[in-house]
DNA sequence: AGCACGCCGACT
DNA sequence: GTCGGCGTGCTC
């Protein structure tokens, strides 16, 4: 009997492969371990069995597996179950599940060895030139890298060359594994050694003056390193460029580029001894009795704690009931608020059994968590981790804690999966009939409606922590203060004189403003241009700290001109704000405050965003300016202010859910003030104070505001009561595009009718030089999602068996946000 | 996604 | 005539 094994491969194909084995092999081998298989003409790459069976394919010969890489299985049955939910819901590929899911130093791929063939003698005198040199590169070395071939014959397509080599008995070839770690394949580029030279570059670009491609990429790469000394990522390069992979490709074999990885250093947490638990207070412990209540009941449930309500002590009772039990805890968390504060939290109650799983984390220490989970050790008992520790190997999970899962960056937008960690996690924890508890200061709207309607368990904490008060929450009305000529700057007089008041008591404050850099636009009063991205359809934002005019979409930057550059006229003047314009201002309204900034600009680098913290906390600094980062679940003793700057930036986004997240970001900042005795104040600048989410903001009504968002979505089918799923494509040129989504949305609707809207463009029209437009489609909730869904492939198929429209990208954004 | 294949234009 | 660029299609 022949035997066969259907394989997971980390590429977005729709189906399995089906692979050869010999018996034994078919008796070893389980679902979830990793073989490596062929594929295509050479290249080994990595797959996962999905299933051992004799059904021979009836349309191919099966090939045979290259070598069996696992002694047991890296991925359990209730994993694969979660990964084909995850690829039919949020429809991508299971191997896309599988590429994101296992560390990365799990996927090997291989590499072509040239080798030396002692068996046979040869005849030198047959050898052709280029032959020959490989030839004689083989007598000094035994092995050789298709790379290293490719210098000596200096060519690019070294295939020739071999072949007549292997027909001619002088070389073999082989495929090598590497079994080492490999770091997830983040690529960079440099240009090559050789060319660094200004005379050697210029030539280079003289040489390439026929290959148009390569030249604007090698241009392209040379602005980006003459502008910043940060490594280049071949993705990066590849979008300002327009150059495709192929045209990189090139150039990284001739040597005019030159690939290489970075790997982060290793993180380690010493664990504590494990402390006592604190006792809870009256509030705690009634939302404590009310969710084992509901975990009795099955139900995932929904802790609504208001800021500093002390909702980490509630966690930390039932992940202590877990542990308890023997069981596995994950506890999920937005990557920015995994803080030192909490892990270290963490680790003086439970000691060693915790571990950290975290994106910024190295290859090793992440494939290290990963072992651990799966051989179910007692250091990796409790995981506390962003949303990809959703995907490590638990086999006896008994609680997920999914932490401020109001949170849009649960999210995952920009590779496939795009799935949701929260709805994820829920799913999982069914699969594993393992608790979960949803914990938020402001429930997302789903989460809140599902406890509503009975779906979810709830439970609540209305009071601050030590009987803290709410902060005092005012708003400013910009409209008025500018009439009155009270502005100072950005700053209505009402913040400027309780900036000073709390520096004069010696206070923190904070102060948010949601836009980075220094202007978001730079316009010429003569004439009206504005500086625009040459591959984003955006205006540059102008940051004063390096004079720099810069494109948030795709990182493009130029250096900032003195006169206009259409009309020449020196008239140029900023329009609009960011965090840059604000400390600036602060310096000159307050000379004597230390002032500080934190948004992506400063926070660069490994421990960026941890030691403005730290600095912020010991009191180093006074004031604190910065972006949404501010609001993730940090514990400031001494802020006493909270101003924000302009809220009206918020609640303008053209998108369902704005009004939500405004409210959100507005309560979570505010959450900043005052976590101790103090009352704290927030004073919120607006030109529109009377907007009604404000008002809900400033009376912590969220009561409210859930009831008229809710109504809002119901009148315009939006989620909760409906699905949305959002198709974007993409191409570069922009006809096509047109033409490509017009004809996929008209099939849209011959097969859903109405509730399919636009193709639209969004508000950046084209980013890093590909042109987008959007389909959004509305599923009522009587309507089958999983029917939908696949019409909609169906379509997707058709659409790109149309020989024009193959080249347009098509993007699936299942429930986005 | 990668990677070979093959057509097409440019230059030894 | 040959080589490299760049679009197209296939991968068990």
């Amino acid at each position: 009997m022949q035997h066969f094994i259907d394989v997971i491969l980390p590429i977005p194909l729709e189906k399995l492969f089906t692979y050869a084995v010999s018996e034994e092999e078919a008796e070893f081998l389980r679902p979830g371990m990793r073989v490596g298989v062929p594929f295509g003409k050479s290249k080994i790459y990595t797959g996962l069995v999905h299933q051992v069976h004799t059904d021979a394919p009836k349309l191919y010969e099966a090939k045979e597996i290259d070598r069996i890489l696992d002694e047991h299985p890296i991925v359990n049955a209730v994993q694969l179950k979660h990964w084909q939910w995850i690829a039919d819901y949020y429809m991508c590929t299971i191997g896309e599940v599988f590429r994101s899911a296992v560390p990365g130093a799990f996927l090997l791929e291989s590499e072509t060895l040239i080798l030396r063939n002692d068996k046979e003698e040869v005849d030198e005198s047959t050898l052709q030139d280029d032959e020959f040199l490989v030839y004689e590169a083989l007598q000094h070395q035994s092995v050789l890298k298709v790379q290293e071939v490719s210098a000596i014959v200096d060519r690019k397509n070294i295939l020739p060359v071999l072949n007549r080599l292997i027909a001619k008995n002088v070389v073999l070839l082989k495929e090598e594994m590497y079994e080492q770690y490999k770091p997830k394949l983040v690529r960079y580029v440099k240009l090559g050694k050789e060319y660094l030279e200004e005379a050697k570059l210029e030539a280079l670009l003289a040489d390439l003056s026929r290959a148009p491609k390569q030249s604007q990429v090698v241009l392209s790469l040379f602005q980006l390193q003459a502008t910043s000394k940060k490594p280049i990522k071949v993705t990066e390069l590849e979008n300002v460029s327009g150059g495709s992979k192929s045209v990189i490709k090139s150039l990284v074999n001739k040597g005019v580029l030159e690939e290489y990885f970075i790997r982060t250093d290793r993180v380690n947490y010493e664990g504590g001894e494990g402390g006592e638990l604190k006792a809870l207070n009256e509030y705690q412990q009634k939302a404590f009795d009310d969710i084992s209540q509901s975990f009795k009941e099955d139900k995932v449930t929904l802790l609504h704690g208001v800021t500093s309500s002390g909702k980490t002590e509630v966690y930390v009772r039932l992940i202590e009931e877990c542990v308890q039990r023997g069981q596995q805890a994950l506890y999920l968390l937005p990557e920015i608020a995994l803080t030192t504060q909490l892990i270290s939290r963490l680790q003086e109650y439970f000691g060693e059994l915790v571990s950290v799983f975290h994106s910024k984390y190295s290859v090793q220490e992440r494939v290290e968590v990963y072992n651990n989970v799966l051989l179910k050790e007692n250091k990796a008992q409790i995981v506390i981790g962003a949303r990809s520790a959703l995907f490590l190997p638990f086999s006896d999970l008994g609680l997920i804690i999914v932490d401020e899962e109001h949170e849009s960056s649960f999210k995952q937008f920009d590779p496939a999966p795009r799935y949701h960690a929260r709805d994820a996690a829920v799913v999982l924890a069914k699969l594993h009939k393992s608790n979960i508890l949803l914990g938020s200061a402001t429930p997302s709207i789903e989460s809140f409606y599902n406890a509503k309607i009975g779906k979810y368990g709830y439970a609540e904490i209305s009071r601050r922590y030590g009987n803290v008060l709410m902060p005092d929450i005012e708003l400013v009305d910009l409209k008025e203060q500018s009439r009155k000529r009270r502005m100072k700057g950005h700053f209505s007089e009402r913040l400027f004189l309780g900036i000073q008041e709390a520096l004069e008591a010696g206070e923190q404050v904070i102060l948010f403003q949601n836009r980075r850099g220094y202007a978001p636009i730079v316009e010429c009063t003569t004439c009206g241009h504005s500086p625009q991205c040459p591959n984003c359809d955006v205006s540059l934002t102008y940051h004063q700290y390096k004079k720099q005019l810069r494109c948030h979409y795709c990182g493009y930057h130029m250096a900032l001109q003195e006169s206009c550059q259409a009309c020449g006229s020196p008239t140029l003047d900023t329009k609009g704000f960011g965090t840059e314009q604000v400390e600036k201002e602060l310096e000159t309204l307050f000379p004597d405050a230390k002032t500080w900034r934190m948004d992506l600009d400063t926070t660069r680098g490994k421990h960026g965003y941890e030691k403005i913290i730290t600095a912020f906390e010991q009191r180093e600094m006074d004031i604190l300016v910065g972006t949404q980062m501010l609001t993730k679940g940090l514990d400031f003793r001494n802020v006493s202010l909270v101003g924000i700057m302009n809220a009206d930036s918020l609640l303008n986004f053209p998108d369902y859910r704005a009004h939500e997240r405004c409210f959100q970001l507005l309560t979570q900042v505010a959450g900043r003030a005052g976590r101790t005795k103090k009352r704290g104040k927030v004073l919120i600048q607006s030109y529109n104070p009377y907007h009604q989410i404000l008002q809900q903001v400033s009376t912590h009504d969220y009561g409210t505001m859930f009831k008229e968002q809710l109504y809002e979505r119901e009148q315009y089918k939006y989620p909760p009561n409906n699905r949305v799923i959002r198709i974007t494509f993409k191409h570069k040129e922009y006809n096509r595009l047109n033409e490509a989504t017009e004809w996929f949305a008209k099939a849209l609707r011959t097969t859903l009718g109405g509730n399919v809207l636009g193709p639209e463009y969004p508000p950046v029209a084209r980013v890093r030089n590909l042109y987008l437009k959007n389909v959004l489609i509305k599923i009522p909730h009587a309507q089958s999602a999983v029917k939908t869904k696949a019409a909609i492939k169906r379509i997707e198929k058709s659409f790109h068996s149309v020989g024009q429209y193959r080249s347009v990208r098509v993007i699936y954004n299942v429930d986005h946000i």
